[in-house]
DNA sequence: TTGAAAGTTTAGTGTAGTCTAATGTTGACG
DNA sequence: CGTCAACATTAGACTACACTAAACTTTCAA
């Protein structure tokens, strides 16, 4: 049994190992992720992707939609999850195990995901004691390749003061969705509520690390759907 | 403060790096490393080696000397040795703190190597207590790129009743490894030589100080690296 | 409804690495 | 001392990945 993350992953370069991982970041809601959003991500030029994209297509990790961009089939999702599996247990076993500071083990995790066995991660994973998060609260995938999705709370329903994690917008209006990108309120960022008038007034956000201070009414506040981060003494370095 | 080995080097590709340790371990004695014996060594077809050879000496890492071999550089020779170091100190972490046995760490320090980072190695390092050795007995080049060289005699070619540490297993079959291992021939152990049977016959070694006969034949025994032992003194237990 | 901006793909080039087949060089031995 | 086997190199092709410039779609707004 037990098609296990080894078999359904034979050999994929590092580089496309990092394709994969972000079109999984990109299309986190079953949507598509856009050329050029990869390329932004992962800093190539447009057509360095559409040349992977076929790539990949061709050997079944991804679908693809021309001009409008692509999905993970089941095969691509199994081994971005196992690549952020590495990621996350990386970080964790850096800064527990050999002292890095959180904001310096990402780019070695970034460098080590690639190189480093699944018994080596399993190791790592047990001399932790099998942990279920990283520091930043995310949930690390199984080995199995299972990963616990994230519970979603809308911005306007969580208190003052709370620390979150901009996960998904809730509409496809494309005049609200380039209102939002141009506010900076795009999924990964992380923000707290800062301030909330009464009788569903407007909300203030306060952006994570910057400070920069938005403010959304309670119509558009019901859009931006979040999770909370736990506190961490390491603040909330990238990932 | 002072030239350091990330200093002198920039930015090599895996591939470069291996063929750097291959030649470093290939021009030992300060001889030639031969295109063919690179070949082997790494597994590729001679011509590969030849156009890499190219590369590298307009790089300035070797000096080639057409249908001799080639030699490397200092700059080559530091670049190796930062290889080694990594290499033999991912082995001794992986074995100390991760519970991996000597067979199996080889491949993993293998891809490892090249994507740590200095800091990474250094903190290793420091978590073992800056070993001057490796599992296999073998030296750990310093992070100046110093290395011990160190005066190694084949088992086979000692004479009857010398007085030995043994210091390297020159071979990376895990199948052999774990003979020895089996047989207690590890790296670090005493012992002597009680006899030896003419004509390449088998050689008699006794443990110490337990005494404890082993008999290997000529083949095996020249895989047995060990220094002399001019007396008998504390120091060689463990490592 | 149309036209321009934004985004995507194609076309063509370059580099690092691999390979096989063919050619050149060296050195050992008859 | 010449020949031939062993070894090394060149020649030429292939893959994966990147890039720029140009062409093609889609979207949005006047």
């Amino acid at each position: 049994m037990h098609a296990t993350l080894r078999d359904a992953n034979p050999e994929l370069t590092p580089s496309v190992e990092d394709y994969l991982k972000v079109i999984y970041h990109l299309s986190n809601q079953g949507g598509f992720a856009a050329t050029s959003d990869i390329a932004a991500m992962l800093d190539v030029a447009p057509p360095s992707v559409s040349g992977m994209v076929k790539r990949l297509s061709e050997t079944g990790l991804i679908e693809h939609v021309p001009y409008r961009g692509v999905q993970l089939t089941a095969q691509g999702r199994r081994a971005a999850l196992r690549m952020i599996r590495r990621h996350r247990l990386l970080e964790l076993y850096l800064t527990q195990q050999l002292g890095y500071d959180w904001g310096s083990v990402h780019a070695e995790a970034e460098r080590l995901e690639h190189a480093v066995s699944d018994e080596l991660i399993d190791r790592m994973a047990r001399a932790l004691g099998d942990p279920q998060y990283d520091p930043h609260g995310d949930p690390i995938p199984t080995a199995a390749g299972e990963i616990e999705e994230a519970e979603l709370v809308s911005l306007a329903d969580v208190s003052v003061g709370t620390k979150l994690e901009l996960r998904q917008v809730g509409t496809q209006d494309p005049a609200r969705l380039r209102y939002f990108a141009e506010q900076g309120l795009t999924p990964g960022v992380l923000l707290t509520i800062t301030d909330r008038q009464p009788f569903n007034g407007p909300t203030t956000i306060g952006l994570v690390p910057s400070g920069d201070p938005r403010v959304v009414g309670r119509e558009l506040a019901l859009l931006l759907w979040c999770r909370e981060v736990p506190i961490t003494d390491h603040g909330y370095a990238s990932r």
